[in-house]
DNA sequence: GCCAACGTTGGC
DNA sequence: GCCAACGTTGGC
């Protein structure tokens, strides 16, 4: 199976690509993604070793801010049957759960993130998901030659 | 803090 | 099945 590639956004507030890097083995659950259409590429197509794109979002300045990979597939987000947590969703059952969510492991911390405006600089990115109005998912598909031009924009930015 | 865009809910 | 009301996301 080839790789595949996504990025996953997050509020730094809540939980940021620093609070990744502090974990046991830079390693994390991604809990709580609660809307159908990201729901399902986390529980059918990210699949281990796929690569990602770690976004901060609702934030100062929005930016891709490293890469992580996917170090578990998809597998029922336990924190929807916790009745104190606030990701509890009284739907979903142990035994026909509705949520899904994946581990993931920290791969770097770009030196110097790619802003969401540079993003909107790049021709060659117009296409991004990320960039369309009114997109809001959470686990988005990105493409190979998006990944690859995103990475290198990094690698310029710091060198 | 504002507000556009989107998703979900629920009455009918 | 329609659609208005509401809640959330997220850039600015």
């Amino acid at each position: 199976m080839a790789t595949k590639y996504w990025l996953m956004k997050t509020e730094p507030t809540t939980y940021s690509i620093q609070d990744l890097a502090k974990e046991k083995k830079k390693t994390t659950t991604w809990e709580g993604v609660r809307n159908y259409q990201a729901r399902n590429l986390l529980r059918d197509e990210l699949k281990k070793g796929d690569r990602v794109l770690f976004y901060h979002s609702a934030c100062k300045e929005p930016a891709v801010v490293g890469l992580a990979v996917v170090d578990r597939e998809g597998y029922p987000d336990s924190f929807a049957f916790d009745p104190d947590h606030k990701y509890f969703d009284a739907k979903s059952k142990k035994d026909k759960p509705t949520w899904f969510m994946v581990d993931i492991k920290l791969d770097q911390i770009f030196a110097e993130p790619v802003t969401l405006s540079e993003l909107r600089d790049q021709a060659s990115l117009k296409e991004m998901v990320l960039l369309q109005k009114g997109s809001r998912l959470s686990v988005q598909p990105v493409k190979k030659s998006e990944f690859d031009k995103i990475v290198k924009l990094a690698e310029k930015k710091s060198a």
